[in-house]
DNA sequence: ATACGATTTTTTTTT
DNA sequence: AAAATCGTAT
């Protein structure tokens, strides 16, 4: 038996030993939230639920994997069955066993946001024949509209009139894309990210005795990070937990930094409402930072109007106050930070415990480059994901051929790679593979390299020759490493280094790819996880962590949720930067933004450094002043009033 | 008509 | 830094 009152808090204890129904958890940052739900999964288990008969709906892969390790060190069960993981994750596993219900082969493949862009693209073409006014929406923002619509179980009218109202005028052609879009996906039996969760619920709406199947498995339904969830989540949730009504959510208003992928504030703020017998419990102590710090933290949040009234309460020692410190520029600024985590690390800070935040990935830029020449070492969390790098998904396409021929999106991607095969070339040849009773048989022929006349022949040769190469390898039933190797062996390997000047690195990342693939079962498996995934498994962070040195983080905020460091930087503490000028025209805009800035502040545990360049040079505006963040400004005292404000301001030396 | 290199523009955040 | 657009050569 687990010793609950020896690890747990009264808040928590309360939490992790109440019994079912739904229950609200306001957690506030740093408050053992993570812990709590650890417990209560244990707590469950020991008390008899079966491990499949537990959902737990987490934010990221990551969230779930820590928690699952977690909870396996504290109860002796096999958790296989126990259906942990993001959102997606969990509607991915349902859908596999379902898809054919709702008109969808049960091998659909998951596009990622790339392929979704891709698509898109190709739809607004077929729909948009004539390039007459150029300001209807591109690529990613089209995505974004047609996703939101999805996400918020909206028209694409509301969405433009709520977030886009300049598009308003061309509602009529969006709409027409999306449908086309709609189409082309179930043609190709494609799901984007959007699909998973959509037909998830049209599954649970529409097939009664697919609902009561779940419904009645699923006895107990836990959802982290619940602030962050979207008014389609939310549903799903409610429908899977519509028979035994054992749910609980946890989750942070303060924190809910997500409202461009569809987050609802209101899940959170009205669960109470939509489950009025919900227990409501709140976890206040906070034992990650110091009471400065969290001085600081309450202070900025109270500047929100919608919120749950909470105060975070620190039991540490005291420490330092958070320090503003302005820059004369960028480079100062970076320089600053360079110098202090220096000093950290001679006084005994790892550097994996020091943290550099930022709004925006293009942040990071001067950073990256003043650490490389202090030769500090540091591992960048932002930017590309490692799977969406374009030699990876080159790589991959090759693989998804072999295991699904009919792949259009795969070949495409393939055949343009040859040289003298462009977009044009790429559909003539793709019309005549799936013309073909064997599209896999058919590109072994002579007629493949005729197909698309004499220009493109050379290059036609050459994928034929690599997919031979794939074959021989064993095919769809080959070893996925050596899969990989056939494709780096025939061809494309040549191929990378005549393309970017970093191809060694790049050779290196697929080689990590090949490793990491070996531990799936089989090359159907691995694809359809792949595109779920961002980062890869845990055993690969571990080796990194343990056999390399220590790294200083730089990371996004919105990816440093959930974590915590010793000392933390935040960079760009400006007005138009952290609040970010662009966030600013959102409706609640400066609210989420503020919400961010709480976020970056509540990771600190010791040492928290605001800083900021007082000018700053842009290509299209030349030189700018900036001025603090108003984030900032906001928790100085009235004028007169010295000594009282949350932080104390350092000026930096002249080099 | 197509492919490809040069030029210009544009960068929020993520499953 | 990457993508979208433009212009030129095939």
């Amino acid at each position: 038996m687990i010793e609950y009152e020896k690890y747990l808090n009264r808040e928590q204890l309360q939490v992790v030993m109440e019994e079912g129904g739904p229950l609200l958890v306001i957690a506030g940052a740093g408050s053992g939230k993570t812990r709590t739900l650890t417990y209560r999964v244990a707590r469950l288990i020991e008390s008899g639920v079966k491990p499949e008969r537990i959902m737990l709906a987490t934010f990221t892969n990551k969230a779930a994997r820590s928690m699952l390790a977690r909870v396996r060190t504290l109860v002796d069960a096999d958790l296989g069955r126990l259906c942990g993981g993001t959102f997606h994750h969990n509607a991915h596993f349902i859908l596999r066993h379902n898809a054919q219900l709702l008109g969808y082969g049960n091998n659909f493949t998951i596009m990622d946001s790339e392929d979704a862009k891709q698509l898109l693209a190709d739809c607004l073409a077929e729909v948009r024949t004539k390039t007459e006014g150029d300001k209807f929406p591109k690529g990613n923002v089209l995505g974004d509209i047609i996703s939101l619509a999805s996400n918020r179980t909206a028209e694409i009218a509301d969405v433009l009139d709520d977030r886009y109202p300049f598009f308003y005028p061309f509602l009529e052609d969006i709409a027409a894309v999306a449908v086309r879009y709609g189409q082309r996906k179930k043609e190709l039996n494609f799901m984007d990210f959007d699909d998973l969760l959509l037909n998830l619920k049209r599954l649970l709406a529409e097939f009664p005795e697919v609902r009561r199947h779940y419904a009645e498995r699923f006895t107990h339904l836990l959802v982290d990070e619940y602030q962050d969830t979207n008014l389609l989540q939310a549903e799903i949730i409610d429908l899977l937990a519509s028979q035994h009504r054992n749910l609980m959510v946890v989750g942070d208003d303060s924190q809910s930094i997500y409202s461009f992928r569809g987050a609802n504030f209101a899940n959170i703020m009205q669960f109470s409402v939509r489950y009025p017998d919900c227990r409501v419990f709140k976890l206040e102590t906070n034992y990650r930072s110091t009471p400065e710090i969290i001085h600081f933290a309450n202070l900025s949040i109270t500047n929100n109007e919608r919120q749950f009234q909470k105060t975070l309460v620190a039991v540490r020692a005291g420490g330092i106050k958070p320090v503003l410190i302005p820059a004369r520029n960028v480079f100062q600024q970076s320089s600053f930070v360079a110098q202090r985590v220096r000093e950290l690390h001679a006084s005994g800070v790892p550097l994996n415990e020091i943290a550099v935040l930022y709004r925006a990935h293009y942040h990071s830029m001067e950073m990256q480059m003043e650490l490389t020449r202090w030769g500090l070492p540091f591992e960048i969390r932002s930017g590309i994901r490692f799977f969406e790098q374009a030699h990876i998904k080159d790589v991959i396409s090759y693989l998804r051929i072999i295991a699904n021929p009919e792949d259009e999106l795969a070949w495409k991607r393939v055949l343009g790679l040859y040289s003298r095969i462009g977009k044009a070339t790429a559909d003539k040849i793709w019309r005549f593979i799936a013309g073909q009773a064997d599209a896999l048989l058919s590109a072994t022929g002579e007629e493949f390299i005729k197909c698309a006349g004499k220009t493109a022949s050379a290059g036609l040769m050459s994928c034929q020759e690599t997919l031979g190469s794939l074959l021989a390898a064993g095919g769809h039933k080959g070893h996925i490493p050596e899969l990989i190797q056939a494709v780096l062996d025939s061809g494309y390997r040549e191929m990378l280094r005549g393309k970017y000047t970093e191809a060694v690195s790049r050779e290196d990342d697929l080689a990590q790819l090949a490793a990491y693939a070996a531990k799936f079962y089989s090359l159907d498996n691995f694809l359809s996880e792949l595109a779920l995934m961002t980062s890869m498994g845990e055993e690969e962070e571990q080796e990194k962590g343990t056999a390399e040195e220590e790294k200083i983080v730089l990371t996004s905020i919105h990816q440093a949720k959930g974590l915590e460091w010793t000392a933390v930087f935040l960079l760009w503490c400006a007005e138009g930067m952290l609040p970010l000028a662009r966030a600013l025209s959102e409706p609640e805009g400066e609210e989420e933004e503020r919400r961010l800035f709480y976020v970056a502040v509540t990771r600190a545990k010791d040492q928290l450094y605001l800083c900021y360049p007082l000018t700053d040079y842009s290509r299209g505006m030349g030189n700018m002043t900036l001025s603090p963040s108003r984030f900032i400004r906001e928790l100085s005292p009235p004028a007169g009033l010295h000594g009282d404000r949350p932080y104390e301001q350092w000026v930096v030396d002249e080099e």
